[in-house]
DNA sequence: TCTGGGGTCCTCTGGCCC
DNA sequence: TCTGGGGCCAGAGGACCC
């Protein structure tokens, strides 16, 4: 509320600018023959997943996170192709490059979206109109856009008419436009809360508005319960962060056949640590918590962690403590999945920083994450 | 149908200390 | 010496996201 003769806060102004099908779409520039044709980037071997796919790929029901196999079987003419993460790489730094010379505030979400913050800016809409056009113009990637006064509202809009979507909305229209929708419309409802809700009888997100407060807390706890409650409303006052800081690091692989053998196991293991420990001392990181992650086959998931005192990227500490944790754990089924983590970061002064080219400007650690050493059969889900 | 890899954040629990 | 409560922290697991 402002105070006599004070300024009001100026109205925020978020813009989520999401580019479409973004992996798809490096594909098909580099390939314009493919053009039209249903395109699916995904991982090799039998446990690989669809990365993303083209929009005519989508048409047969083929979506990202979908085990490769399915994918085929639902469009068997279409045209695989592995990650090439390099070239992605390269096509998100021209994209954020040229947005972030208009815009100063920008809050990047993984290779292929971003939060912008426009409040203050003149004409923010057009600003937007023109950049977007401007990107496809020079890079050839399209780009969604939803306009709001918050992340929450603005996320929401850039998936509502895509692709080339450009949807602005306020709050109250948010919550209006979407009640009827189901609550795992709203980011941050997973599967799992979507189906608790269901099972509360709580299935769209006007149901969600209406709902008794001390329910949902009751059900969630309090903070989780307030946290649904506002989203329904579309209640979102968390800002556009323009620097974050990496908090751990891992590196994990799901095996083509489970893995019961405990050599075997603390081989690929080793190995893991030292891929993990390159990187950190790349990044010049240490951290001082180490962990593993084990997948069993039937998909049971353990982590085990060990806190030591100071910090540390050293191969034979990490190596060291993820064998004991391994071998204490003892896993009583084939192994799926197995990982090695290190979090608990303290920036390393001595460490030398191997020369990187930042992915985008003030992107910092955080795009380069998914994205690591060998990725060969990695994929990832976009939309 | 059979589910990747790499992150973040939250909740719950149990140990430790005062 | 024993007990209980509160605060803090670490570990484990779950949910979610791209």
């Amino acid at each position: 509320m402002a105070i006599d003769g004070a300024d009001p806060a100026p109205k925020r102004v978020i813009a989520h600018l999401d580019c479409d099908a973004f992996y798809a779409s490096v594909e098909l520039l580099r390939r314009p023959e493919l053009r039209g044709k249903a395109v699916i980037v995904a991982g090799s071997g039998p446990r690989a997943v669809v990365t993303t796919a083209s929009y005519e790929a989508r048409k047969f029901g083929v979506g990202s996170a979908m085990p490769a196999s399915r994918a085929l079987r639902l469009c068997p003419h279409a045209i695989v192709l592995p990650p090439d993460f390099e070239a992605y790489r390269a096509t998100s730094r021209a994209v954020w490059e040229l947005v972030g010379a208009r815009i100063e505030r920008l809050q990047h979400i993984g290779l292929d979206e971003a939060y912008a913050d426009l409040t203050g800016v003149e004409k923010p809409l057009r600003v937007l109109r023109e950049l977007i056009a401007r990107v496809q113009q020079e890079t050839g990637i399209v780009v969604s856009v939803g306009v709001g006064p918050s992340r929450l509202v603005a996320k929401i809009c850039s998936d509502l008419e895509k692709p080339a979507g450009f949807v602005a909305m306020g709050r109250e229209d948010a919550a209006r436009r979407f009640a009827g929708a189901p609550p795992g419309r709203l980011p941050g409802i997973g599967p799992k809360t979507a189906e608790r809700l269901r099972a509360m009888g709580v299935e769209t997100i006007g149901a969600l508005q209406a709902a008794a407060p001390e329910l949902l807390e009751a059900r969630f706890g309090p903070r989780h319960g307030r946290e649904l409650i506002a989203r329904a409303h579309f209640h979102d006052d968390s800002e556009v962060e323009t620097s974050r800081v990496l908090k751990s690091r891992s590196n994990e692989r799901t095996f083509d056949v489970d893995v019961a053998s405990l050599e075997e196991l603390e081989a690929i293991l080793r190995r893991l640590a030292r891929e993990l420990c390159d990187g950190l001392q790349a990044r010049a990181k240490r951290g001082r918590t180490i962990g593993i992650k084990v997948r069993l086959d039937d998909w049971t998931n353990v982590t085990r962690a060990r806190s030591i005192e100071g910090h540390t990227n050293d191969v034979e500490v990490v190596t060291g403590i993820a064998l004991e944790l391994l071998r204490a754990y003892a896993p009583p089924r084939p192994v799926r999945l197995l990982g090695v983590r290190v979090a608990a970061f303290e920036d390393d002064p001595d460490a030398q920083r191997a020369p990187r080219r930042p992915v985008a400007p003030g992107l910092g650690e955080q795009l380069e994450l998914p994205f690591g050493a060998d990725l060969a059969t990695a994929s990832m889900s976009v939309q």
